[in-house]
DNA sequence: CGGTATCCGTATGGATACTG
DNA sequence: CAGTATCCATACGGATACCG
C-alpha cells in the first residue's frame, strides 16, 4: 500500500469500523456530495459542477469519493451502456439517512455561525490583551 | 503562511465559513474530544488517554484540536495557576449542542454498521466477478 | 462523457526534545 | 503536567494525460 493507492487514510483499515465510515460521510467532499444527492439525482460532470459552487473538487477527489460512498452503500451508481457514457448517482435509503444528519448538522452550523464568530471575536480579543 | 504553521486546512480562511465550523467538529479528534466531553470534563492529559482508548492522538494534534474547539466556543479551557500546572477542558453550552448532534451520528454509523459491511461485501463481489 | 493512471508539490500530523 | 518548537516522512489531493 504505498504512496499513490488513490485510497484516503479515512479509506485504510485501521480504528474501529464505524470511525472510518463516519470519516467517509464527514470528509470534505462526502459532506458535499450527499448534500447535493439529497434533493436529486446527478450526473458525474453535472455533480461536479454543482459542488464547484461551493469549493471547486478534482475529478479524481470526486470519484474516489463517490466510490467509497457507493462501496459504504450510500449512493447509488447507474452506469448506462449508451455512446456517449451515461452514469447516474443517486442516494440509497441508507445514505438517505446519513445525509440528513449531515445536513442537519451543516445548518445548525449555518445557524449558530454568529456565536462562533463572536466566540472567535473574543478568543483573538484576549489572546492579543496577553500577547500583543 | 508556510509549511509547518501549525494549522490544518481545516483552519485556514477560504470557502464558505460554516464549512470550515463543520471541519472543526467532524474533525479526526474534533469527533472524539466532543464525545468524551459531553460527558465530563478532563485534563489535557486524561483526555489523552481516554481518546487513545479508541486511536492514539499527539499531543501537538490534541492541542491544535482543542484549541480550534476553544476559539470556536466550544470547548472551555480552565487553566489554574498552580504548580504543577493543572488545566482542565469541558464543554460549553454551545459545544454540547454540536456535540449532541456528532454523537448522534456516531452512534447511528455504528447502528448501521452491518448495512454498510453487507453492502460493501455486495460491491467488493461484483468487482470480484468482473475483474477477477 | 466518465472515468483511470501517473506524476508530484505540499500540507498534514507524528516523534522528539525542550520549557515553564 | 501541560504544553510549544522543531524536524521530517508521507499521504493527500490537484493537474495532466489518456482510454473506453
Amino acid at each position: 500500500m504505498g504512496v499513490s493507492d488513490g485510497r484516503s487514510w479515512a479509506q485504510r483499515e485501521e480504528m474501529c469500523p464505524h470511525r472510518l465510515v463516519l470519516e467517509h460521510v464527514t470528509s470534505r467532499w462526502g459532506v458535499l456530495v450527499l448534500d447535493a444527492l439529497l434533493d436529486r439525482s446527478y450526473r458525474f460532470s453535472e455533480l461536479r459542477r454543482e459542488i464547484g459552487k461551493v469549493s471547486t473538487v478534482s475529478e479524481k477527489m470526486l470519484a474516489q469519493t463517490l466510490q467509497t460512498l457507493e462501496r459504504d452503500g450510500f449512493v447509488l451508481r447507474d452506469a448506462k451502456p449508451v455512446i456517449p457514457p451515461r452514469v447516474d448517482y443517486s442516494i440509497t435509503p441508507l445514505g438517505r439517512e446519513a445525509a440528513e444528519q449531515v445536513r442537519a448538522l451543516a445548518r445548525w452550523t449555518g445557524a449558530r455561525m454568529d456565536d462562533v464568530q463572536r466566540a472567535r471575536a473574543a478568543y483573538d480579543a484576549a489572546r492579543e490583551a496577553t500577547a500583543p
